[in-house]
DNA sequence: TCGTTATTTCTAGAATAATAGAAATATAAT
DNA sequence: ATTATATTTCTATTATTCTAGAAATAACGA
């Protein structure tokens, strides 16, 4: 079970809405993955934002990376948030809600 | 379903630890909810401190206030805190993994 | 080796958030 | 009316986070 210092965490991380865009973005991409380039196209941001919350979301397990040459391919991290999703749902959710 | 920026807007909420803490305790007291008091003795912080922390909760909607004499009770959300769950299970999961 | 592409680190400023004491407000009991 | 209890608002301080330009690093191809 996660603990509850690690799921804030987590949560802080997915709480940022520049941070849950690259999420949600490397979800839908899947087993592919996305390089930070890409990310960086498809969010438009400076890359050195971009770094930053992606170092973020790497240091949280949220996501993680596989050097490819000298693209960087990211992806998103389903154990990591197999375990968060049990955590809510064992923790901040009731019997019958949610 | 919750917009992106409102998922992200409960995420935050509840990354603080202190904030999901007081969650948590709320979840755990179901429908008999806690009174402002008891959560701070629960939770052994300063009432200025939790007020805080409870007025972000309420402003994002995950825990709402009944007023009994002079006593503030507070609830978990659960309706709020279904749709995150939702929102996290289609946005954020992939069809295999959590 | 040189140039190019991909990405990070450095740096610094601006913005936001956390913390908590003290004073203020609200409600009830005497 | 006065006092006691519960909670909030005010205020200020400290700490953290966000943002993004510029310089640095890493990897490859010519």
């Amino acid at each position: 079970m996660m603990q509850t210092e690690k799921a804030a965490a987590c949560l802080e991380s997915l709480g940022n809405p520049t941070r849950l865009d690259v999420f949600r973005q490397l979800v839908r991409a899947g087993q592919t993955g996305m390089a930070v380039g890409q990310l960086q196209k498809a969010l438009n941001i400076p890359g050195s934002t971009l770094s930053h919350h992606l170092k973020h979301l790497v240091q949280h397990n949220l996501v993680h990376q596989e050097r490819q040459g000298r693209v960087l391919r990211c992806f998103a991290n389903y154990q990591t948030m197999g375990l968060l999703m049990a955590f809510l749902t064992e923790e901040c959710c009731s019997a019958d809600a949610c």
